[in-house]
DNA sequence: TAGATAAGTTAGCCATGTCTAACTTTTGTC
DNA sequence: GACAAAAGTTAGACATGGCTAACTTATCTA
């Protein structure tokens, strides 16, 4: 597992890791990036039906700055997945599995970009930020934001 | 026009941003993909040199967790690059561009891991979240995380 | 209600980054 | 110095997520 632990908190030093842990490391990333369309693709699709009463492939490729056949491409993949129910020509709705995953993503959205705010950090590029951090936030690390957060409400 | 949370158990709002804004953040996220390899490469081959005096193949697929034809096949991405200077069969090299980009990469992730350690994750966390997240912190960012942190010291 | 416009899909292309199988080169050992 | 083992490369496959061009379907409007 670990090496050397740093107990004097000298910051600017590079842990000597073992080789399986690193590799461990760099899997987690690798899986994060294979949910990451679903995940952002089913936080956008509940903001559209709850802010524009519905999901529309158009909206849906204009927000992500994506062309509409990748919106086809993509949707037909969560369809596939069960996240996503829809008839073709026709707005897109989210699977209870589907919904649940969104609450989650938007949830964790909301954390982090707050979190970064608290930080000082202006809120365009908070959310900029956000957009990929969240996915590489663990579960761990996303409770110690919403634990700084409540710390930063205090001290205001 | 913002929507506050059903239970009022959380408060934060999600933020209604222009489809603009939020296109950009997307392709945003999908340049710091683009750039990702190459910086975990660079990043992975400096470390070796300093620890292990020279940067092989077969070491570099075990800390990533990839087979070597993977690491062939991108090292060769990187030489076309600029980055990476190397002959068949032997070591690897970084090039004055590429030399400098691993120190920029190496800096980062050391203030992304200290960051999260001070905010009371533990080191492996830490470590496996932030190779993830050091590609989505901008300038702003990493300038905050690094103002947090000195914080933290005078605190502790 | 016909025709025009907007929205959506299909087909096919491309780059990225992973893999396995098979081959080549280098290194180590006797 | 020969040969076995280790390291590295090549070739070819595959999934993902972008794109354009061309077609189909739905919607709007005169
Ligand atoms: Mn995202
Ligand atoms: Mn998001
Ligand atoms: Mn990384
Ligand atoms: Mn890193």
């Amino acid at each position: 597992m670990t090496k050397l632990q740093s107990h004097g908190r000298e910051p600017f030093e590079t842990v000597d890791r073992a080789p399986e842990a690193q590799a461990e490391g760099f899997a987690t990333v690798r899986q994060a990036h294979e949910s990451e369309m679903a995940e952002d693709y089913v936080e956008l699709i509940a903001e559209l039906i709850e802010t524009r009463g519905e999901a529309r492939p158009v909206e849906i490729a204009e927000r992500l700055g994506v062309k509409p056949p990748t919106v086809t491409k993509n949707i037909s993949r969560l369809k596939a997945a069960g996240l996503v129910r829809r008839e073709p020509y026709r707005a897109i709705f989210l699977t209870d599995s589907g919904q649940e995953l969104a609450e989650a993503c938007r949830q964790r959205h909301r954390i982090v970009v707050a979190f970064l705010c608290s930080l000082g950090i202006d809120e365009e590029t908070a959310e900029r930020d956000a957009e990929g951090i969240e996915h590489h936030v663990s579960k761990t690390t996303l409770e110690a934001f919403g634990q700084a957060l409540k710390q930063s409400w205090r001290h205001e």
